[in-house]
DNA sequence: TCCAGAAATAAATCATATTTATATTGACTT
DNA sequence: AAGTCAATATAAATATGATTTATTTCTGGA
């Protein structure tokens, strides 16, 4: 018997998790208990099903389900005290930056207000970033940038999954080359707004020449040193961003399963 | 031999970890784990000591080990894998807002860009946050902003330990109250932020009035529903506070051992 | 030199036992 | 009848040993 592990952790309904790639035992059993949580069929305040109950559904031992609700009780989404059971905890605690947690949101649990938390997010933070990363980036970091900016060109509407990435780790890099670790911490929730677009938006083609000039404007004004015109570029840049999601959300609440 | 888990528990130096409050052996243990890390003993892609070795180091269980490693692996400090052993990740990938994080940095690992990036976090979030709370708070979210304030007024320069609490719960029910669920992630971060300045700033009392009557501002404003100026008003608070944090930073890296 | 397969290693998982904390219950006091 | 306290039951917390799995490294042969 080679590898069953991972097909023996079954959801809630009895059907097997199957290979969503090839994931651990551990990673399965955290997507479905995040799932179960996030999804709201525990409400908060509720307690879960017991450790027993717990491992019979889920068929795996009680070690994994207690290290998986460490995970789980690390991300601020349960408290387990004895005798009184696991109890969900308020939204308010969940730690939603957590790249688990974001996926689960974004497959399962995002209306509308998540995505346009998130875009708002964005919208005062990579400015001020980008603006940080202009005064302070290093030599490493700038060629991040660049490199991420010359693989977006190189990609240009013939490769849309490297396009994607070029994009992803654009952003990722300048505010990281911001210095400030308190934005760095944003790249997980920056990174899941651009998955949620890229799978939203069909991009037309001849938008990608506009994106790619936006993009430069940003990195011209970083190379430069001109933290004011790199905090504009980068406010008009995503200003397009936001138009695209938000006409995308549009069309993908006329259309519902679009989003799932 | 009743209750003795606790102080079971071992530095790596040897020494029990003692009652720093009454604290399960699994809230010492992350402690530990987390400054070992944090404070730089293992460094980026090093790996840790294998289980066999900690367990004896630090006189816990396997299990108790185990589960604080996925605590750990959940905040993007480590990654185990079979036989390469439990490496320490970069530092761009750790949860700095997680409390036990947020902790062992004030306590050991703060440096001046540390706090630095905190305030400037600060000054960017909150007035934005003041901004939307003054646009959307409900009756509710009013009030908690609201009793937060009188707790301020009525614990004027009286009590330290009250007037500390009610400040950090009047700026976190201001973000709260911003609907924004990733400004919402900032909370922890914010509260750090202000126990730190607490313990850096011996405020003379007459700033207490002033501060008083800052906070009254912003919260006339978002009473009043008018966005713009509960921006304003934050900004302005929170640029006081800044200059409160740098004076006495600058006062405490005169005489280092204030900070620790 | 290179590759396939064996061995070794350390984490991952499992199973079971023991300990500890607390909610509930019931007896006892007033 | 109300309140206090102790016994009980329950479920989590912790401990321990055994087993499995993945990966690196070593080794022998081509």
């Amino acid at each position: 018997m080679k590898n069953l592990s991972i097909t023996r952790v079954l959801t809630e309904q009895g059907a097997p998790i199957a290979q969503r790639g090839k994931r651990s035992v551990r990673e399965a059993l955290l997507h479905c208990l995040v799932e179960m949580v996030v999804s709201g069929r525990f409400p908060e305040n509720s307690t879960l099903p017991n450790e027993a109950e717990l491992t019979e559904q889920f068929g795996v031992s009680r070690t994994s389900l207690r290290e998986a609700m460490q995970y789980l009780s690390a991300l601020g989404m349960v408290r387990s005290r004895t005798r009184a059971g696991t109890t969900v905890l308020p939204k308010e605690n969940w730690n939603y930056l957590d790249p688990i947690v974001l996926d689960v949101m974004l497959s399962v649990g995002a209306d509308e207000t998540f995505y346009s938390s998130l875009i708002d997010a964005r919208q005062l933070l990579e400015p001020a970033a980008a603006a940080e990363a202009a005064t302070k980036a290093n030599a490493r970091q700038l060629y991040q940038i660049s490199k991420a900016f010359e693989d977006m060109v190189e990609a240009n509407s013939r490769d849309t999954e490297a396009w994607s990435r070029a994009d992803l780790e654009f952003h990722t890099a300048i505010v990281n080359a911001s210095g400030n670790w308190v934005y760095r911490q944003f790249a997980s929730a920056i990174q899941a707004a651009l998955l949620a677009s890229f799978r939203l938006t069909n991009r037309a083609s001849q938008s990608h020449e506009q994106a790619i000039s936006s993009h430069q404007d940003v990195l011209e004004a970083i190379r430069m040193r001109q933290p004011e015109a790199a905090r504009q570029a980068m406010a008009h840049l995503i200003s397009s961003a936001r138009g695209e999601m938000t006409e995308a959300l549009r069309q993908a609440s006329a259309s519902p399963h679009l989003i799932a």
